[in-house]
DNA sequence: AGTTAATTTAAACACCCGTTTAAATTAATC
DNA sequence: GATTAATTTAAACGGGTGTTTAAATTAACT
């Protein structure tokens, strides 16, 4: 059935790695198919389209991360409620870095295919994830609300949201700002090591007391 | 001189708003030029390339913005040091806002452009506004520090960026946002609301003690 | 082994892109 | 008003894009 390595694998791998580095529009697919070293005709034919090939590297990161995701959140000293907000971003932590697992630079890519997702395509792509995986993101959504409860829910959705763009603008730049960080401060920081970071200032700015005057 | 409105002026009129919407190479400039109703080779006439056309957009809001939050920094009860981080990021309301009096719109397109700039343009925009704008940058990086002095500089230049992406990520998405927030919650914001909805939490996150283990 | 199905391949298709050219037009200057 | 300079215009250039086609090849099944 396989030739060598799986041709659709061979060019989800290559894909991704192109995709979050330049993003999908910036991306040809000849240029992905000759790094997988398939014809170009095989996107097509294994896949149907550009777009559906996008859905689908996503798709392979998203299978991994969100049940797990989920299993950490409901895992949480057995009672998501009682966890600060640091313990539930925290909690986030394993099941990003076990992308690294699956593949090389895989927390970090997931990050930055994700910011691209949310940002190139206008729209089709944050509703794929929010309808396919609406249950994994309640857990979510219905932990941190828990743990900060005099928040209400529309304010939270609105922080919710800010949090999203705080990790991943940052995952998107990384590169660029650890470069500067190892010049200017001489910090080298892995992808964990940001990834601890930016947790206080998400939890903190997730949990502040919203104004009332 | 000037035939009907400057052909320039129309060309940059409708750039920003289709390179803030669609993403810069995501637009056309068979596009710009139709929506602008001017002759195809008159983008290349007046701006050279493309990529100059893109830096002639932003720096046309950058020009306005940043010598006007410079002066409302340094205005900041007369002693910028002794503000409070909301006050500081407080201070750039006023001229976030009259950029909308500059253009229609014009505070969102500018904060869509910088969002858009920093991720798309790998690298090259990113030079552009820190080196065509390194005092007024270096104004606002003081400021904050002097209000946040228990943060380390390298710590306190991850947070900015943290700051950078949260702002920059949300207005990129303000819309689809916003028409979200209207349906589950029954919430309208305009642009100034969202703006001040998120400065409390980029403030919280900024100062958040560093944690020591 | 022979037949059918799945996959790979090279080539072409139709289209859109940024840029350049040279002629036509408009504006400014003497 | 004639001459020079600035601008606008239509057309073409060369190249890249996602997708489709039909033939060649490989794998699977009876």
């Amino acid at each position: 059935m396989a030739s060598r390595t799986d041709t659709k694998t061979r060019i989800l791998d290559a894909a991704e790695k192109l995709f979050a580095e330049r993003g999908f529009s910036e991306t040809s697919l000849r240029l992905i198919t000759s790094k997988a070293e398939v014809n170009l005709a095989s996107v097509n034919y294994h896949f149907g389209s550009k777009k559906e090939l996008i859905r689908a590297v996503l798709a392979r990161y998203l299978d991994v991360f969100m049940p797990s995701a989920s299993i950490e959140i409901n895992r949480l000293h057995l009672a998501p409620e009682h966890a600060s907000l640091n313990e539930i971003f925290s909690a986030l932590i394993k099941p990003l870095l076990e992308l690294n697992k699956v593949r090389n630079g895989g927390t970090i890519i997931f990050l930055q295919l994700l910011g691209r997702g949310y940002i190139e395509s206008q729209g089709h792509l944050r509703w794929f994830i929010t309808t396919h995986y609406a249950e994994h993101l309640a857990t979510f959504v219905k932990a941190v609300s828990a743990s900060a409860p005099h928040i209400p829910p529309a304010e939270m959705f609105w922080r919710l949201h800010f949090t999203l763009g705080t990790i991943v603008f940052t995952m998107a730049s990384a590169d660029a700002l650890n470069e500067i960080a190892a010049a200017d401060y001489g910090e080298h920081n892995n992808t964990e090591a940001i990834i601890r970071k930016v947790i206080p200032y998400m939890a903190a700015g997730v949990a502040v007391p919203v104004l009332t005057n």
